[in-house]
DNA sequence: TTGAAAGCGCTAACAC
DNA sequence: GTGTTAGCGCTTTCAA
């Protein structure tokens, strides 16, 4: 391994001026710097980013720690998008990025901060994780600076970026209103995603202001998955038959809640009107094509990577993004005829 | 932040008492053992690992360097799936994973080389680059432990996980020729990719075996992507409109080629029949069904991690290491009636 | 069983 | 402009 203390042998200089010749110091001559640099491509040297890390006390390294890395989650590839706005927006800065896998057995035992201190990044964020996680609040409050993604706590180091779910959940209300359905089910995820409250909250007080019965009994959880969304679907009709329109807080729940229906013999949108929420990539594939609210889920991602970096870079303070979104009606839903 | 040296002062003992007892070495006192446990429990201290990767010269770290981890590129869950299989190894042994980014203006002035070497990488994960990338060769020939996936080579330090190409392509080639087709045409990704190099000779190879002409003649390229297919099935078509079926090297094209001979009136499988590869996630869901060649992407991803965890911790060789593909008939091919 | 001291590769006062 | 020196947090001889 070739190090600055080659650099200043092979030239005859200290290390410190070498070192203040690659960091681009104005105050070391112009023919010194030529034979540094000279000398560095002829060693092909690098620099040692870690021991520059541990002596500047910051190791340009911005942490991703993400649930749901599993094999099974690659149907939804919100997170992959997410993690490609991240990654879009660090690519143009001089951050690299280590991910964090929370699932992993090893990891459980510690604590998010702590990983966060050890591996020594400057910043983390945090992507998929549920409200009720112990480690989140330590996190939250902790010195290390973070972004949160869907999950809305500000904090002295901590922001947030995410869509506007109760206007989202608020269209999809007025939508099926405005189509003549009354009789109303959610699919919704479970109780400790943030995403889940926001998105019943908008759903029910728009319904109610249109003068449409609603409220949590009509509603089942489907822990975001297609399974669970299946399941969900069968819950409800059994609980009301009468229903003619389902909205499900997730396209994944509202694919599995789909061929649940269909399965039995119901037909979509004739029989009941079905509406997701994430415009995943396989809404536009299923038959009938998804209903649903799309997010700007790359933009998610690099907004989340700009707030931090540009509280890492300029001190800025944690805030709150919001990224739109959009109501996109396709086939699986249509105005109802009684 | 809290620091061996604090867990000395605090408990009376020296640093490299606290290293050894941390460590868990043997030879210290069970008493202080537990004194220093107690206040580094206390003092809720966490090693720095950039330290010790200094000083010890490794880093846990793996790099992964992908390219093409793009806006686009989502429809495509080859690479999450690649990386999820790598991430859930990994996340078994102590090694975190960082992301190297090929395709940023910032990296694309550092060889690869150099991007492992200022982060210290103890090996590094390979996915996605053309064989034509001038900076292949310096990793694989250099002296950093790499592992590549779907690229051939082998080195020194360099081995590679693939599955067998050559294979897949001649079963859909005999499928093909069972079906009664005999003017075959083939949509290859673009002549940098080993995977299409293969994928061609093992189709051409076993139809001209059963008596069918095919060369490279009857071959577009497409690049990989759904607009590149779908060109490509069209420039096909006209140099022969004969054609009953058509062998895509990658799903994406597939579809790509689907939905422009679609659009042209052709009837899908009754007219042409087509075949992808990769049985990506979209390939069930398209109207009809893909025939398609499935491979355990997911299997990849962790037969890297594993051979490069292996090289790294048990001096292991770089070796090739094979993962099963299958061929799966769905309803984007049929008979030929003639 | 423990400690003193050296050193990993780098940066940053401070002096010259 | 340049060099001397100390030190980032850690591990590891070597000696006691």
């Amino acid at each position: 391994m070739v190090t600055i203390k080659d650099l200043a042998k092979h030239t005859g200089v200290s290390v410190t001026t070498v070192s203040r010749a690659l960091n681009g110091y104005s105050d070391v001559n112009e023919n010194t710097r030529k034979k540094i640099m000279e000398a560095a491509r002829l060693l092909n040297y690098s620099p040692n980013t870690l021991a520059r890390s541990l002596v500047m006390k910051k190791s340009k390294t911005i942490g991703m720690l993400i649930s749901g890395f599993l094999r099974e989650s690659v149907k939804d590839n919100f997170l992959m998008d997410v993690m490609a706005g991240v990654h879009d927006f660090a690519a143009q800065t001089d951050y690299d990025i280590v991910i964090f896998n929370t699932n992993s057995s090893k990891q459980r035992e510690k604590t998010y901060a702590q990983l966060c201190k050890e591996r020594q990044v400057d910043g983390v964020i945090i992507q998929g994780i549920r409200t009720d996680d112990p480690y989140l609040l330590e996190i939250v409050e902790g010195d290390i600076p973070c972004v949160l993604v869907d999950i809305p706590l500000i904090g002295k180091w901590a922001g947030y970026v995410s869509t506007d779910n109760i206007a989202g959940a608020s269209q999809v209300a007025n939508y099926l209103a405005d189509q003549g359905h009354r009789s109303i089910g959610m699919i919704n995820g479970h109780d400790f995603a943030f995403v889940s409250q926001e998105r019943f909250t908008g759903f029910q007080k728009t319904l109610n202001k249109r003068g449409i019965t609603f409220d949590s009994s009509r509603v089942e959880n489907g822990n975001f998955s297609e399974q669970g969304g299946a399941e969900a679907a069968l819950r409800l009709l059994e609980k009301d038959p009468t229903i003619t329109a389902v909205f499900c807080a997730s396209d994944l729940m509202a694919i599995g809640a789909m061929n649940a229906l269909t399965s039995k013999g119901i037909r979509i949108p004739e029989d009941i009107s079905i509406v997701g929420y994430d415009d995943i990539l396989l809404s536009r594939y299923v038959r009938p094509a998804l209903t649903t609210v799309s997010q700007d889920t790359h933009g998610l991602g690099s907004a989340a990577a700009k707030m931090l970096i540009n509280m890492l870079d300029h001190e800025g303070q944690p805030q709150q993004a919001t990224v739109p979104h959009e109501f996109i009606e396709r086939s699986s839903s249509k105005r109802l005829n009684r």
